[in-house]
DNA sequence: GCGTTCACG
DNA sequence: ACGTACGTGAACGCC
């Protein structure tokens, strides 16, 4: 007889957490949940005799981290690291138990077991679900068991038709309804208030399910009546949520999930890793490894290279095999690549692993290796060659030739991986495994090298790592349609960035200082205003004596809360200017603190003094949706929105004299791009007759000719559209427009009934995402969403926000990441003397000479609108001064 | 190290 | 019942 065992991975061994008490192996890692996990399944192995094991999980690493968010949300602790760091040892485990597991982007393990159950059932087969999930009793079926975990873990007990009739008095399919009614706090399922386990079961026994109750509510009375008809959509939708999706597509087939028992061979050496010592002998499984132990069974089964610790006299080795090599790794200390220095440079050849440390590297007779580094024709593999480059730099080391980034693959493949460090790659792709960098050079102010011995061989093990990335990678980008994306844009962007860090942007030390001294005068003024009406002297930059001195001492009324106490952001303060003249001053004391700390301050020790200009490092492997950001300084967020500290921008200068600032920035870059996805026909003509687009919402929204759109009306608007990129919400717009959910929500009705095409763009891009699981730019630039079918309501609305934001944000990212990719291209066949220095994510700064001031004028926007053709015209706006101020 | 606040697109 | 507009980085207070 076969049967199939189908086992809730997640509820499993999050129970197996909570139930064991701590348990760890000789190299500190926590097994006490492994250990659970393991005795339960050999427990059930040995009762059942399944014919077919699957364990099915939560996708992806995102899931774990956004379950800390939800627990957070809900007042519970994050999932420990302790735990975290268990389920890759689980499925290593499990792959050599030769048990089939199943994780898929974007579903749970619910819908997992949901969808195979229910398709081995339909093919006539036993199925015993094993969770700790109640709500999983709604599979039940004539073929389907469910077995809930007791007390601690290894004990199971099985459901059928017959015990949940005898427990509850229902029938499987109204385990929803009671979920409907009762609700769960712990999957934030909200339920009736007032109304638990007993009233709920007492409830279905009487009308049967949660639609019968909520149509008859006139035979109750009381409180639960009252609640149960003002709560009654909460029930139909907790009903929803707890209903298990059995349709999701299973990518296994039965033979997939066929289990033919344990093996020695491949089962022992992971027990034996994990130092099961009673559960290998439970199986008869020698405790001690076989002929393959060498000493070191027990640790990781990192491999052993063959390496050359270069030094002067066998250097000749490596520069004969520097034309064969596959990989390098250039190790950089430190976060601020312009600051750091270069700790050693491994390199992969034909399986031989060179190191050389950096004394060696800038002696005489490593000449020939300096040459090779910065050879532009030579194509070089190697992991944040764009970092390495800049340290290198300013060690006078020049870099080229940087053709496959591991570190940018890997962002491409998945934006919002978490951790890309070598170790977890080579994790990720089943390669031998490496140590972390933690582990090596400790972190922080521990950070240290280690003897040169082991270094060497940590980065010779990266090295290897990347050799053998780079084909794998290569192969998934293809798969995924992103190798233009990877080769054709963000490879030659990574190059860019690097020579527009090195170049770096001119700043005006002593205009900078000067600000400084007259924001400190007003600030000083303020303090000293502040002070007397408080009639007490505090700390005006900690939130809570603030909080105090407003709300306890002078009354003011409280408008919202933070989790630590009394919120106090701008948002509330301008609502309390009325109360009392204080607000006004502290308002502007707040805006003057910031311009002085972040931006004079802050700015005055970015600028280096050999060259007197800041210095911004660019990362390109960060953001979700495919832009950039800036570090060391941030000079993507330079005040411009307020005139006090827009002044800021007159500091950033040409670093020659005679020359010119030059910006360029996109119009409504998102709006456009959301009309060309979109194809709505509305949007798409408006911008085709160059209109106001503000305007022209506010017109086609409110029902008025353009003439009459009052700024009022203008300034909805242009809330609405910036609602509609950011994937609208009534609460949202709400918020930003000060105005009750109710009204903004018909706003959006509004708008919605006017530009159907952006509607629809909308529906279809969160099926899309429910569907695949993740979201594209026009580029294929991809963005995973596994929370975009989560129970959780917050949780999936988040998702359903971030489906239709990316495509749009993203898309723009791609074309300014293509514009500057063009712009330099164009710079360079023109033998132009003009320097690009910054992208602010729909702006492209320059540096430009006198003599190419016009040309610069006419080309950049020229470059920048044609960079991608979309089915509206980008539009660019060009300005030129004498520094960024005058450059608007 | 986390939370709050605020600067930008 | 729940609480978010999307995407970032820096400074500061506080534990």
């Amino acid at each position: 007889m076969e049967k199939l065992i189908l086992i809730d991975g997640n509820s499993i061994i999050y129970r197996a957490f909570f139930a064991m008490p701590p348990l760890t192996n000789s190299a500190g890692q926590h097994t006490n949940a492994v250990y659970g996990f393991t005795n339960m399944l050999l427990r059930l192995i040995q009762e059942q005799q399944p014919s077919h094991i699957l364990v099915a999980f939560d996708a992806g690493k995102q899931t774990f981290r956004h379950e800390g968010y939800k627990d957070y949300k809900g007042g519970r602790e994050k999932t420990p690291p302790e735990l975290s760091e268990q389920f890759p040892m689980l499925k290593e485990l499990l792959d050599s138990f030769g048990i089939a597991r199943y994780e898929s982007e974007g579903f749970e393990a619910d819908d997992i077991i949901g969808a195979v159950s229910k398709r081995a059932d339909e093919e006539g087969r036993q199925v015993l679900v094993v969770t700790g999930d109640k709500d999983m009793l709604q599979l039940v079926s004539d073929r389907v068991q469910v077995a809930l975990t007791r007390k601690g873990v290894t004990e199971v007990e099985p459901y059928g038709y017959a015990e949940i009739q005898e427990r509850y008095g229902l029938k499987p399919e109204q385990i929803t309804d009671l979920k409907g009614l009762m609700g769960d706090t712990s999957d934030n399922i909200p339920g009736v208030p007032g109304i638990g386990e007993k009233t709920a079961l007492k409830l279905l026994h009487q009308f049967g399910s949660v639609e019968e109750v909520l149509a008859r509510t006139d035979e109750l009375k009381g409180k639960m009546k009252e609640n149960l008809v003002n709560h009654a959509e909460d029930a139909r939708m907790s009903k929803q949520l707890a209903t298990i999706h059995r349709e999701m597509p299973v990518e296994r087939s039965w033979e997939d999930m066929a289990f033919a028992g344990l093996t020695e061979d491949k089962a022992a050496p992971v027990l034996r890793k994990l130092e099961f010592k009673s559960l290998l002998e439970r199986l008869s499984f020698a405790a001690e490894g076989g002929a393959a132990s060498d000493g070191q069974g027990e640790r990781r089964a990192e491999e052993a290279l063959d390496i050359r610790i270069c030094t002067e006299d066998n250097l000749g080795e490596l520069l004969e095999a520097l034309s064969a090599v596959e990989a390098l790794h250039i190790e950089t200390n430190g976060d601020n690549p312009h600051q750091a220095e270069v700790v050693g440079i491994t390199f992969s050849s034909q399986r031989m692993y060179y190191f050389v440390s950096y004394d060696l590297l800038k002696k005489e007779a490593a000449a020939p290796l300096a040459n090779w580094l910065g050879d532009e024709t030579i194509s070089k593999s190697g992991y944040d060659l764009h970092r390495a480059d800049l340290a290198l730099h300013w060690h006078g080391i020049p870099f080229a030739g940087a053709a496959f980034d591991v570190s940018i693959a890997a962002y491409l493949l998945d934006p919002t991986g978490g951790d890309q460090s070598l170790s977890a790659l080579a994790d990720k792709y089943g390669l031998a495994p490496i140590a972390s960098d933690e582990s090596v050079f400790g972190k922080g102010a521990k950070y240290k090298l280690p003897e040169e011995e082991a270094l060497g061989l940590h980065l010779a093990r990266k090295a290897a790592v990347i050799a053998k990335l780079v084909p794998l990678q290569q192969e998934d980008l293809e798969k995924n349609g992103m190798s233009k994306l990877f080769f054709d844009l963000e490879m030659p962007l990574s190059r860019i960035l690097a020579d527009m860090e090195k170049q770096g942007i001119a700043v005006n030390r002593e205009d900078l200082q000067q600000l400084g001294t007259e924001f400190q005068e007003q600030i000083n003024k303020l303090v000293t205003q502040i002070y007397e009406i408080a009639g007490t002297e505090f700390n005006l930059n900690s939130p809570k004596q603030l909080g105090e001195i407003l709300f306890d001492k002078m009354q003011l009324p409280v408008i919202k809360k933070t989790k630590t106490g009394y919120s106090t952001d701008a948002d509330v303060l301008e609502k309390l200017a009325p109360y009392h003249d204080i607000v006004q001053f502290i308002l502007d004391y707040r805006q003057l603190a910031k311009l002085q700390s972040t931006y004079v301050e802050g700015l005055l020790k970015e600028i280096r003094p050999e060259t007197g200009k800041v210095h911004t490092f660019f990362r390109q492997t960060i953001t979700a949706t495919g832009r950039l950001s800036s570090q060391y300084p941030n000079l993507q967020n330079i005040p411009i929105r307020l005139e006090e500290g827009r002044k800021i921008r007159k500091v950033f200068v040409p670093s020659e004299p005679g020359w010119h600032i030059l910006a360029a920035d996109y119009s409504q870059i998102e709006l456009r791009v959301l009309a060309h996805i979109s194809g709505d026909e509305r949007l798409k003509e408006a911008f085709l007759h160059e209109m106001d687009i503000h305007t022209k919402t506010a017109s086609d929204v409110f029902g008025v000719p353009q003439e009459q759109v009052d700024s009022n009306m203008r300034r909805s608007a242009k809330a609405v559209n910036f609602g509609i990129v950011y994937g609208i919400s009534d609460y949202g717009l709400s918020q930003n427009l000060n105005i009750t959910r109710k009204e903004a929500g018909q706003f959006i009705e509004q708008y919605f009934a006017i530009f159907q095409g952006v509607r629809k763009y909308m529906d279809s891009i969160v099926k899309e995402a429910k569907r695949d699981g993740y979201v594209t730019t026009l580029l294929e630039r991809r963005r995973y969403l596994p929370e975009i079918n989560a129970s959780n309501f917050n949780l999936r609305s988040f998702a359903e926000r971030t489906a239709m934001n990316t495509p749009i944000q993203g898309t723009a990212a791609d074309i300014i990441k293509l514009a500057m990719v063009r712009m330099v291209e164009a710079l360079s066949e023109r033998k132009l003397r003009s320097r690009m220095l910054l992208q602010v994510h729909d702006e492209l700064v320059f540096e430009v000479p006198e003599d190419e001031l016009e040309l610069m004028t006419r080309l950049v926007p020229e470059v920048m609108e044609k960079a991608l053709e979309l089915s509206v015209p980008l539009k660019a706006e060009v300005s030129s001064g004498n520094n960024w101020y005058e450059a608007k």
